[in-house]
DNA sequence: AGATCGCCCTGCTTGC
DNA sequence: TGCAAGCAGGGCGATC
């Protein structure tokens, strides 16, 4: 389940191994993993071939290719279970490979695009004039970016009538933050997911996003969560960060704090770990 | 018009 | 043992 940290370390790796290499052939093996391209598959490969790499860039959980010398990027998103591998040419193909990308160098490596349920994909657009791709200017900075306006987002916060996961979540609120890392922050800072923001001080939203930047900025030192092998980053290595989590996937196992077996709620179809004494429910339930 | 919810997808786990 | 249901969940688009 790759979130921001899983994200940056994927674009590091690409950064290493990709950036500045042109495209010499792309094969696409599923329709769905280039679905955001509208053009189609033959348009995608196509219209990649022969272009060259720049420096790759991200935002949140999305992350990008420029196209040296072209306002186009390449857009990906890993949803679920992808992976961005470079392996070596002659590399038997991974059972979910979704997109090959050759290049025309003699390195022997190529790019891998693969998902096993496609949540994912790859896809080409215009650049807005600030370099973004043009279908994800609706997503917000990310808390680890340094021009994140911090203000603004403690004023949306106060603002808004909904409730603290809700808010984290919200990709046009603060980006980058998935299911993991929200109950993993609001543990830390000993709120119930279901706290209206209203009600939330400054400080106390202050602290929680201190809170957020922490467990990214710890997962991003080890490389990454991962959970099973499908995680991997560019070079195939897991992460190994999911054995300092606190909260998510901890139900019945006691709190890290107090020794209150933690709990599991559902919510949103999908689940909310928290302490029940740590981390009290607001008098009115929504 | 902003908030909410269903759906997409596959493989592992659980339960009968 | 085998089958089916449950579960994982980000983000888009439909709906209210």
């Amino acid at each position: 389940m790759p979130e921001l940290p899983e994200v940056e370390v994927v674009r590091r790796g690409l950064e290493r191994w990709v950036a500045g290499r042109t495209v010499g052939a792309v094969e696409v093996l599923h329709p769905r993993a280039v679905r955001r391209h509208p053009a189609g598959a033959a348009d995608f490969a196509a219209r990649l071939t022969g272009e060259t790499i720049g420096v790759p860039q991200r935002r949140g959980k999305y992350l990008w290719l420029p196209l040296e010398g072209r306002d186009l990027s390449v857009l990906g998103h890993l949803g679920m279970s992808g992976q961005l591998l470079v392996q070596p040419e002659e590399a038997a193909d991974e059972k979910h490979l979704r997109i090959r990308v050759r290049f025309e160098d003699a390195a022997g490596t190529e790019l891998r695009f693969v998902d096993q349920r496609t949540f994912g994909g790859l896809s080409l657009h215009e650049n807005t004039p600030d370099g973004l791709p043009d279908v994800i200017a609706h997503i917000a900075r990310d808390p680890l970016d340094p021009l994140f306006d911090e203000a603004a987002y403690h004023a949306a916060l106060r603002a808004k009538r909904t409730t603290v996961k809700r808010a984290l979540l919200d990709q046009s609120l603060i980006s980058g933050v998935g299911n993991i890392y929200a109950d993993e922050a609001l543990w830390r800072a000993r709120l119930h997911y279901e706290r209206a923001t209203a009600t939330l001080t400054r400080p106390r939203s202050a602290e929680l996003l201190g809170h957020v930047r922490d467990v990214m900025n710890a997962a991003l030192d080890v490389g990454g969560t991962s959970f099973d092998s499908l995680y991997v980053n560019v070079n195939g290595e897991s992460g190994y960060f999911d054995r300092s989590l606190d909260a998510y996937g901890r139900e019945d196992e006691p709190c890290r704090r107090c020794g209150t077996p933690m709990r599991r709620r559902p919510w949103m179809n999908r689940s909310s770990y928290f302490c029940p004494r740590c981390q009290r429910p607001p008098r009115v339930a929504s």
